[in-house]
DNA sequence: CTGAAAGCGCTTACAG
DNA sequence: CTGAAAGCGCTTACAG
């Protein structure tokens, strides 16, 4: 009768109810402090009640809360890849970070689904016994997601938000300001002089990847100024540095952190000084930053703030009291620009 | 009727059963392949039903599953400090990264309870509102455990296992020998002739940090050697160099490998060059190795296998069919040993 | 072979 | 002021 296939028969609210002399209901109400409004518990039953709690340190199974229909406090967490290995460490461990300060300001638990099998490098979002439905709201990380199944969450009535601009309509999201960010450096350099400027791509590149190289053409509009798009996926460097050499831009702006110094070696080992000889952009900033890296002229996307921006957002649109305007659903917060040394003005040709 | 407060209507087993024209009973047997043994559903009826569950991309609510008493695959993460801020990158990430991988493989999802209020630094396991039961088990992460604490747990019927050793006794671990390997690494520098030796220690070790003394302490034990146990917490490296200048030691140990850095650098402003002046061996590695990283001789402990490690035991804890032996409970692994270039002979004097 | 029913532990109207 | 009861969505004996 007192056995059980699980644990040593854990405690209920039913035990509790026993130990207290009160009924079960009551002890839920005392326990969620419902104990007000209709139900007015006198001191003593409650006090009653309280300390039998505190004495068997009782916590209220969080699944059958969550069937009952309370929200549990769960934020999930999918990556579109593997957060954790090196690879992905730069991208994720920032916004982790802000996303994990957040949570425990909230009160909330993280649920990282790394059950999604892997298809083709990218984690997918349904798949059989997903968990998705424990959590109260998920984030929604990656470069890149697939519309489609963006559209099928909020159809479903997941409560979601998206770390980084979203072209899908409809979901919320908190970005950083790419474009503007990209623009306002390019122009600085057009300023400086820069008429011969190339542009290395970041050929995964998703929403923010557009919105940079927007913001390189936004700047670039008007002005006559040589300029060549080329993408890489930033495996063969040594075929983008030919490139680069025979297009011979006074300016090379580059998508990548880590693109950026592999070429900038590779200008060296040339005997082309940076930036003397070849001024150079960074969109982006290495995560762990480390004392000999090079001190690029660069973008320095506030990423652990991000995260910690997304969770706001999730658990404001998870709230009954403090739901989000329209307007807030689909924001954009400012990237910094870092003066470094890789930009100069270009030299003078007779 | 259909309204609901939550989302549009999400989609149970008895719809799915409607649709079907089959009963719910039926649905859940045919989702958890139970549809053999006693009942058998008839190939037609079950092709049906899958073909429903297909269209609808019917998932169970995992909440309800877990309250039936199924398993649902989660595994719950604690860490006793805050696990992604910069300072604990090092230590937590190698073994988030093998956690990922393993929880992947088993299909498994990440509950990691960043609720948990912070007190003096460290996490409180047991708050009210805790999602501890939410978990089929729980991975415990940190320097330093409460053993009061994991007793409670214990005894409270959660399936727990820590990674690292623990003295707490029945709490299952997967931990690193340590003490074999600091003591083959010392006894290597007293073939060398080191015969004047200090060990820097950590001043949170834990029980690591004891299995580090213990095994610097067999290996010295019958040796004539001038030993010095000098602890610190790593905040004023000024100090503990003046300790080292004044013990002066052909060699010194250091736990830490941020410390062991910073020493290093002090000795070489001082004049002092290593390895020819000082040996010097740490008993860790940085978990990002930057190329600049100085080529300590030291300890690396295989962070990231061990996290994995501590995830297939849990898993074979909760499993029925695989459950481990007493023995492989609270097991360590080698630890392996990084042949750098700083440990070399003592100079001679006369 | 399949359906009706109990039960998991909670929350929350609804009666007393 | 408090208790009895319904219901959340499942799983799993137990009857037909």
């Amino acid at each position: 009768m007192t056995t059980s296939k699980t644990s040593p028969r854990r405690i209920t609210q039913r035990r509790i109810a026993e130990l207290a002399g009160v009924s079960q209901a009551t002890v839920s109400l005392v326990l969620n402090d419902k104990a007000d409004g209709a139900a007015r518990i006198p001191e003593e039953t409650r006090d009653r009640v309280l300390k039998v709690l505190k004495e068997t340190g009782y916590v209220a199974d969080p699944a059958a809360r969550r069937l009952a229909g309370v929200g549990n406090k769960i934020i999930g967490v999918f990556t579109y890849e593997p957060a954790f290995p090196t690879e992905s460490l730069d991208f994720y461990t920032p916004l982790l970070s802000g996303i994990e300060a957040e949570a425990e300001e909230l009160g909330c638990d993280l649920l990282i689904f790394t059950s999604a099998p892997v298809v083709e490098g990218t984690r997918q979002l349904f798949h059989q016994h997903n968990r998705l439905r424990l959590a109260d709201g998920v984030l929604l990380l990656g470069r890149e997601m697939d519309a489609d199944e963006l559209a099928t969450l909020v159809r479903d009535g997941y409560r979601v938000v998206a770390v980084g601009r979203r072209d899908a309509p409809d979901i919320p999201y908190v970005g950083i300001d790419y474009a503007s960010a990209t623009e306002a450096l390019l122009r600085r350099a057009l300023e400086l002089g820069h008429r011969r400027i190339m542009f290395l791509t970041d050929a995964r590149g998703g929403e923010s990847g557009a919105d940079r190289l927007r913001g390189y053409e936004r700047a670039l509009d008007g002005e006559s100024v040589q300029s060549v798009v080329h993408p890489t996926d930033g495996g063969r460097i040594g075929a983008d540095w030919l490139a680069v050499r025979e297009f011979a831009p006074t300016l090379l702006v580059v998508e990548s952190p880590s693109v950026g110094a592999a070429i900038r070696d590779q200008a060296i080992a040339d005997g082309i000084d940076v930036p003397t000889a070849l001024s150079m952009i960074v969109l982006g900033s290495p995560s762990r930053v480390s004392e000999n890296d090079v001190d690029f002229t660069r973008l320095a996307p506030p990423r652990a703030e991000l995260g910690g921006l997304a969770v706001s957002l999730l658990s404001r649109i998870l709230s009954d009291d403090d739901e989000p305007a329209e307007s807030e659903l689909r924001t954009l917060i400012d990237c910094a620009i870092v003066d470094g040394s890789t930009l100069v003005a270009p030299e003078v040709h007779a």
